[in-house]
DNA sequence: AAATCGCTCAACCGCATATCT
DNA sequence: AAGATATGCGGTTGAGCGATT
C-alpha cells in the first residue's frame, strides 16, 4: 500500500495551469477518455503528474461544471448536508449537481462556516453555541439521534453515488469517458461492485441506510423495494420475520416490522453487530414509500452493510418519532413539528450580511428570527426540520440522478 | 502611490481505500 | 496473502486580487 511517487518525480511541474495546459488535457480526453491518470500526462505531452491532471480535469475543465455563485438553494443544500454529514464533500456533492466537492469545500469554508458562527450555531455541531440551555429539553438528544441517522444517511449517499456511477457505466460505458460528462464516473467505477447488494458490502461497517429513494417491484403477494443502497422485501399482514442470513452471510436483514394502524404502538430496534439490546420505538410512521407498498404490516429489509437488523412495530414517519434512551437510540422528540423549510432559511437570510437577502425572495417581516430568545430555539428546531426533509427527499431529486 | 490586510479558490499534500499483480 | 499501484478524499496552502489604511 505504498503511496504512489506522483508529484515526487523530478521534472515535473506543479502550480497554477496554463492554458496551453489545460488545452493539451482538454484535447487529449476529448480524444481518448482520461484513461488511466497515471498514463494520461505522458501520453497526452504534459510535465504534470496525473493526480494533478485528474484534478484540472474534475474541479476546472470537464465540461459539466457549473462555476459561480452558489444560489440559495444550493446554500441552504449545503448546510443541511454538513449538518448530516459533515465534512464529507463528496457526498454532499453528488446532491449538488456541477459542483464540485472542492468548490463545495472552499465555498463553506469561507462563506458558510463564518455566516453560520455569526450567528452563533456551532458550523461542526449545527447547534447553538450555549447549548447547555438545551440540556434539559430534549434537543441535544435529538441532535445526538441526528447524528446517528447521519450516519446512515452518509452510508446511503455513498451507494447511491456508486450506483449512478455505475449506472451511467453501463448504460455508456461505449462512449468516451469525457461524454460521460461527470468526472465521478470513472474507469475504476467498471469494476465496481454490479449489483446493489454488492454496493451495500462496499459499505464500511456499521452504518446503514434509514431512508432513501427507493424504487419498487412486486413479487406475489408482498414485494420489493429497491433502493440504491438496499433491498426491501415485504409481505402484507406477516408476521416479525426475524433475522436471517446475518452470520454465514455477510448481508444482514433490517426488519422493519409495522402496524397498520400507524399509531403510538411501541416498536423495537436491535443492532446484533454491537450487542445492543432490542430498543424501542414510539409512534414510528415514517417512510410513505413503505406504506404506498402495503408495508405497514411486515417489512423485512435486507441490507448488505453488516450486521444490523432492525425491527419496528408501527410506521415511521418524522413526526412521531420518538426516544426513550440513550446511545443509539432512535428517539425524536417532536423535532420535526410541522415541515416548514423556511425556519433556518429565514435564519439563515436575516443574518447574512454579505450578500443580498432579496434575491431569495423572503420577507422581511416573516418573524425575524434574529436569533434570540423563544424565538432562537424556535428558529433551531425548524433548522433541524429543514434538515430532515432534506433527508427524506432521496438524491435522486437532483437532476444529477 | 505604496503597503498592508483579508479573502478567495486552485492546487497540493498526505492518507485511506480499491484494485491489480 | 501480501505487496505494489492507482484513485479518491479531505485538509491545508499560497498566489492572486481587491479593499483598506
Amino acid at each position: 500500500m505504498g503511496r504512489s511517487p506522483c508529484c515526487d518525480k523530478v521534472g515535473l511541474k506543479k502550480g497554477p495551469w496554463t492554458p496551453e495546459e489545460d488545452q493539451k488535457l482538454l484535447a487529449y480526453i476529448e480524444e481518448h477518455g482520461h484513461g488511466s491518470w497515471r498514463a494520461l500526462p505522458t501520453k497526452a505531452g504534459l510535465q504534470r503528474c496525473g493526480k494533478s491532471c485528474r484534478l484540472r480535469w474534475t474541479n476546472y475543465l470537464r465540461p459539466d461544471i457549473k462555476r459561480g455563485k452558489f444560489s440559495l438553494q444550493e446554500e441552504q443544500t449545503i448546510i443541511q448536508l454538513h449538518a448530516l454529514l459533515g465534512n464529507r464533500w463528496s457526498a454532499i456533492a453528488t446532491h449538488l449537481p456541477k459542483r464540485t466537492d472542492n468548490e463545495i469545500k472552499n465555498y463553506w469554508n469561507t462563506h458558510l462556516k463564518k455566516r453560520l458562527a455569526k450567528m452563533g450555531i456551532d458550523p461542526v455541531t449545527h447547534k447553538p453555541k450555549n447549548d447547555a440551555l438545551l440540556s434539559n429539553d430534549g434537543q441535544s438528544k435529538n441532535a445526538a439521534n441526528l447524528s446517528h441517522m447521519a450516519q446512515w444517511e452518509s452510508a446511503r449517499l455513498e451507494a447511491e453515488a456508486r450506483l449512478v456511477r455505475e449506472s451511467k457505466l453501463r448504460s455508456s460505458h461505449s462512449l468516451p469517458h469525457h461524454q460521460l460528462g461527470n468526472p465521478a464516473v470513472h474507469a475504476s467505477s467498471i469494476s465496481s461492485a454490479s449489483t446493489s447488494a454488492q454496493l451495500l458490502n462496499k459499505i464500511e461497517p456499521s452504518r446503514s441506510t434509514w431512508n432513501g429513494g427507493w424504487s419498487r417491484s412486486t413479487e406475489g403477494s408482498g414485494g420489493v423495494l429497491e433502493s440504491p443502497t438496499s433491498t426491501l422485501t415485504f409481505s402484507e399482514n406477516a408476521p416479525p420475520i426475524t433475522t436471517a442470513g446475518v452470520g454465514e452471510n455477510p448481508m444482514a436483514m433490517i426488519e422493519f416490522v409495522g402496524s397498520s394502524s400507524g399509531s403510538s404502538e411501541a416498536g423495537i430496534v436491535k443492532e446484533e453487530g454491537e450487542q445492543q439490546d432490542w430498543k424501542r420505538l414510539e409512534n414510528s410512521t415514517h417512510l410513505p414509500e413503505y406504506k404506498e407498498a402495503g408495508m405497514e404490516n411486515s417489512l423485512s429489509f435486507t441490507s448488505g452493510v453488516h450486521d444490523v437488523s432492525m425491527s419496528m412495530e408501527g410506521t415511521w414517519t418524522p413526526e412521531s418519532l420518538r426516544t426513550s434512551g440513550t446511545g443509539h437510540v432512535l428517539h425524536f422528540g417532536n423535532v420535526m413539528g410541522d415541515q416548514e423549510e423556511e425556519g433556518f432559511t429565514n435564519l439563515l437570510l436575516n443574518n447574512s450580511d454579505d450578500r443580498s437577502l432579496s434575491d431569495g425572495g423572503e420577507d422581511s417581516d416573516n418573524g425575524g428570527g434574529s436569533g434570540s430568545g423563544s424565538d432562537y430555539y424556535e428558529d433551531n428546531k425548524n433548522y433541524w426540520n429543514s434538515i430532515l426533509n432534506l433527508v427524506n427527499s432521496p438524491p435522486s431529486d437532483s437532476p444529477m440522478f
